[in-house]
DNA sequence: GGACTATAATTGGTTGAACCATTGAAATCA
DNA sequence: TGATTTCAATGGTTCAACCAATTATAGTCC
């Protein structure tokens, strides 16, 4: 219980202890946002390795979001802008593979769209209203075409908007990695029109002009609730057609 | 606008088609946890590619979190039990970045301690609060014993283990996440004492037994806004020095 | 017989040299 | 000037080795 707690002693290997040094220059900005790395073979040489180890560790910070790598005269190993599709990658990885479920999924749904709808109101500016005023009518006009799909990526990117207007990167990178679960989701179970999605949002953008972030956040959650019982029944009806 | 969107081209790289196969084979459990897939040798024959593209495409799925590589004769690529250590190293590299700030870290960690908080205390199991007493008794041991750096890893160890109790694993990987970036944090701004920490605890312990889900929450919620007005003065305080 | 020990086989880790494909800029030509 | 060609740099991929860790196995000693 109290002992030392020694830790695992984990031979290094080769390419971690490039991706460490990367990522120390990242931390202390001697590396930042557009910069580029020099070629492989120059790093290579410079870190007293080969080629081949030199890529896998590139290969690891492009797939952990930190590095983006391009081709041609001009390419190189560039610093990433700091997305969290890495974050939005391994919670979509997780929903596949069954560890979250979609019960998980719109609980947590439920849970941070309520908080983000209430900080939007607080937070957001005239150009995010505008945004998502626009993105309303958008869903409006794909819907009166009868584009299910269409509508209903632009409903996501309505959560993905309005997480934007809450000015916290953390509910915008998990906003977004919920919306990116819920897009797996919905291509499984299928698109359905939601009549009841339209109206709600109207409601929302009132609450988000007048800033009145109790109303927004009780908009947002009887909303989530209702698309969750929706959703959830979906689900036990394609479960058991699957059988 | 309503223009027929197309999507960039991309010629897809080798090791990416190889990610794509396996991931395809996990999500219909064709391969499923703790699996070991073929040897390197043997798998790049199979894709008829050279081993270090097929290299490339194992590591990508290793820091993806979905493999785990081991040497030796009975070694190989085995299908991990799915973590979501990918998401953690992610969120804590855009902190590390300083894309993700202190202040929306601790917002974050209210909005969903809060909600933890609510929710351990419909679900938790008779094991779950025998773990969350065992650990404020070592927090209290640690405490006393002065061990300000052990006090603090089992800090956090509640939060993860009351996250567990929740019974949603998007909440359980967020609160790891959230509590790595703390951890980040405190090493950098310094361990401080925090009396009102522990008598916190004990309430909310006492809520978790009664399964007083209001009361939890109010408690966990308080206990983070207080230590939210900790953490910023403290880094105010650090960043001035460091000038 | 049973515990220890050398050995061999298997696996991931690493190396180095070579060639391909893409890209963009410089050189060339009309 | 402006379009075209050429060329050099870069990441992508291949091949053929060898190293290092790990474990099953056969052998050895008591």
């Amino acid at each position: 219980m109290s002992s030392p707690a020694f830790r695992p002693v984990a031979t290094r290997r080769a390419f971690e202890e490039i991706t460490s040094q990367i990522r120390g220059h990242l931390a202390r900005q001697s590396l930042k946002t557009g910069d580029r790395l020099p070629s492989e073979r120059n790093l290579a040489d410079q870190f007293g390795v080969s080629r081949n180890t030199l890529r896998e560790a590139l290969r690891s910070l492009e797939i952990a979001g930190l590095l983006e790598l391009k081709k041609g005269a001009t390419g190189g190993a560039f610093i990433r802008e700091g997305g969290g599709d890495a974050v939005v990658a391994g919670l979509s990885d997780l929903y596949r593979l069954g560890n979250i479920r979609p019960e998980h999924l719109t609980e947590a749904r439920i849970l941070i769209g309520t908080e983000v709808a209430r900080l939007a109101c607080a937070r957001r500016t005239a150009a995010d209203l505008k945004a998502l005023e626009a993105n309303v009518a958008e869903a409006e006009a794909a819907s009166k075409a009868g584009d299910l799909g269409r509508r209903a990526e632009i409903h996501y990117e309505f959560h993905s908007l309005l997480a934007r207007a809450a000015k916290n990167p953390v509910l915008t990178i998990l906003t977004d990695a919920l919306m990116e679960m819920t897009r797996h989701f919905v291509e499984a179970v299928g698109y359905q029109p939601n009549p009841y999605v339209m109206p709600s949002r109207k409601r929302l953008l009132a609450a988000l002009r007048g800033k009145d972030g109790e109303a927004a956040a009780k908009e947002m959650a009887s909303m989530l609730k209702r698309l969750q019982r929706f959703h959830l029944a979906l689900y036990e009806e394609t479960r058991e057609k699957r059988k």
